[in-house]
DNA sequence: AAATTTTATGCACACGATTGCGGTAACGAT
DNA sequence: ATCGTTACCGCAATCGTGTGCATAAAATTT
């Protein structure tokens, strides 16, 4: 009943030679005949061998393993990171192990003590929001340990990481907004403590400034949470106490940007006719919501392809960690929908 | 600079002992006397020292990791699949190995030959749309590897699964439909060779003969690819081509339910008022929609946790694979939104 | 025919941890 | 002094593979 594979030993038995003979043969080794190298291949066909790959990981102290770690999985961006993360590992022959931390510090520290357990060759990292002190990051990548992180990047000397240009995409969506026309422009912006939310808000002032508008900092409004309920209750707020009204909301995520259109729906405005809405992030919901959502889109599955790329690239020496660039910043791009974009003639 | 990590025997010839007298203190076996068994743990904590799991792998092989095979991440269902996966493995000291299969059944096959090779523990799987042939699963089964199939079902004789229940979530949904005053009913069904669709049919149909309202072939119309455009095109069709014109859809997922909602304010008509719209799902976005939709939820988190559970149990022989029922049906639960809920006085 | 090279294979150990079996010392009892 | 018991601990094999080195047989050269 046990499921019992066919080892080297045993191709070696039936064939009455030795193990390292087969173990030769079987990668073609030079100085095998070839009489005996088409006798091993058949018999392990045979015997349907398997290399045993924990033998090999023990041997070469290596896995061929990859250990990721992010805090949810149950998020669209992270699902596309991480299926960007798994099209690349198993290209080349890699395993993805997998571990969430929920947030959690503590889950952070035990899941990389169980991943060097298993002699993972290296991390894709992005870390909790509860991560304040990355020693126990920087240990290991003094060892010399390799470490990619993506999206949350540490404050860390040197550690290489991949990210998109928040800025860029900010500045891009709001320039887009003055182009329809908007002026009066509220971004809703994330939790100040976030150097993405830095990111994005300076993209998005220096857009106005660009283009010659003056900077009111009562409409850059933070929205802690990010949720549409958050969103919708501001918004509603900012279109009843601001005068004149704004006339276009640019939201640091998607659900924030949906719950400021639903605000202006409620309130009885037209978007984009009279007031415009633009996200970030480009989830899968903002083509079917009414009117569908301009977003900046940030490219998860490339984020996930890149930092994978890197890190392989590392763990097999094809490059020098100090060679690379620290930083490598992938582009945005702004999906224009019907959100931002007035109507001709309306 | 490479990362050596301590091992049994540097704590064995830093304290003058064998490496067996440090394995068995390390693990407080009955013959070593308190004294070393203090001194051995302090010297391993020293020297930091962490078990090599891949050695314990080879030796006991046993690797604590099992292996999951989906077709896509980037499925809101399966990423809530996946958290509940990872929680309970994590909780009972499992690592989690992730692949997809990109709905191909080559990339399937390959995925199991490699986690294999890494000697998995045993597999939750959730076959690819290409599977039509089970014959690599069975192979395994008879060889006594466990494994656990969630949400796609296999035509294996005592296959263990974890699904939902598909027939009472669609006669529910139906059910509601019919309570709100609907009775021109349209099912947009999905592949009618998947066995969920199938069955949510049945469910839609039996509802429909309880409360006494006749089935009618003309409304039952198979979505192939699920997709919004296709169920958008669809529905534009059939409210233009049938008389009286359908007064409610029943859609096999929420992207198709979408598609018809779209369709149906395309052409004029009122949601929920005038047509009623549920979904099968609850994708993250049922509630940000306009209006919001109604639709079948099926608990993702709980599906991967108790396909998880069971798993486990199985390889730690806590039960017996023909001891318990092959099929666990799991609850659905009809989450009411606007969509279908006609307002008063209307 | 002897010496040399080439070809083909086996031996033995390593990777890190576990474990059955046996050994040794100390101690008390006979 | 001898034996038995107990308490501790080490030897060596094992899991499956890979590899440096030695070696035997065959082929080639001198």
């Amino acid at each position: 009943m046990k499921l019992e594979q066919a080892t080297i030993k045993d191709i070696a038995r039936e064939l009455q030679v030795s193990s390292s003979t087969v173990s030769r043969a079987l990668k073609d080794y030079p100085g095998i005949s070839d009489d005996t190298k088409r006798k091993v291949k058949e018999m392990a066909e045979k015997l349907n061998y398997r290399p045993n790959a924990i033998a090999l990981s023990l041997r070469k102290s290596r896995s061929f393993t990859i250990g990721v770690i992010i805090p949810e999985v149950v998020h669209f961006f992270f699902s596309t990171v991480i299926s960007g993360i798994e099209e690349v590992a198993f290209s080349r022959g890699y395993n993805v192990i997998l571990t969430q931390t929920n947030e959690k510090l503590a889950r952070e520290k035990s899941s990389i003590d169980t991943m060097l357990s298993n002699q993972i060759d290296g991390f894709l990292v992005s870390y909790s929001k509860e991560t304040t002190e990355f020693s126990h990051f920087s240990k290991l990548l003094d060892q010399g340990y390799p470490i990619v992180f993506f999206d949350r990047v540490p404050e860390i000397q040197n550690a290489i990481h991949v990210i998109v240009d928040d800025y860029a995409g900010a500045y891009e969506a709001t320039k887009h907004l003055i182009q329809q026309g908007f002026s009066r422009i509220v971004h809703l912006a994330g939790p100040s403590n976030l150097k993405i939310s830095k990111e994005r808000s300076r993209g998005y002032s220096d857009a106005l400034r660009d283009h010659g508008i003056p900077f009111l900092p009562e409409l850059l409004v933070e929205c802690t949470q990010g949720t549409d309920e958050e969103a919708h209750k501001i918004t509603t707020k900012l279109l009843q106490s601001l005068s004149p009204r704004p006339d276009a909301f640019f939201a640091n995520n998607d659900l924030a940007a949906v719950g400021a259109m639903m605000a202006c729906k409620a309130a009885g405005y037209s978007v984009p006719n009279e007031i415009g809405v633009v996200g970030f992030s480009n989830w899968q919901f903002c083509s079917i919501v009414d009117p569908s959502l301009s977003s900046v889109a940030q490219n998860g599955f490339r984020i996930g392809a890149t930092a994978t790329e890197i890190l392989l690239d590392w763990i097999e020496k094809k490059i020098n960690p100090e060679d690379i660039q620290a930083s490598v910043v992938l582009a945005t791009e702004l999906l224009v929908r019907k959100s931002s974009v007035r109507i001709q003639n309306a």
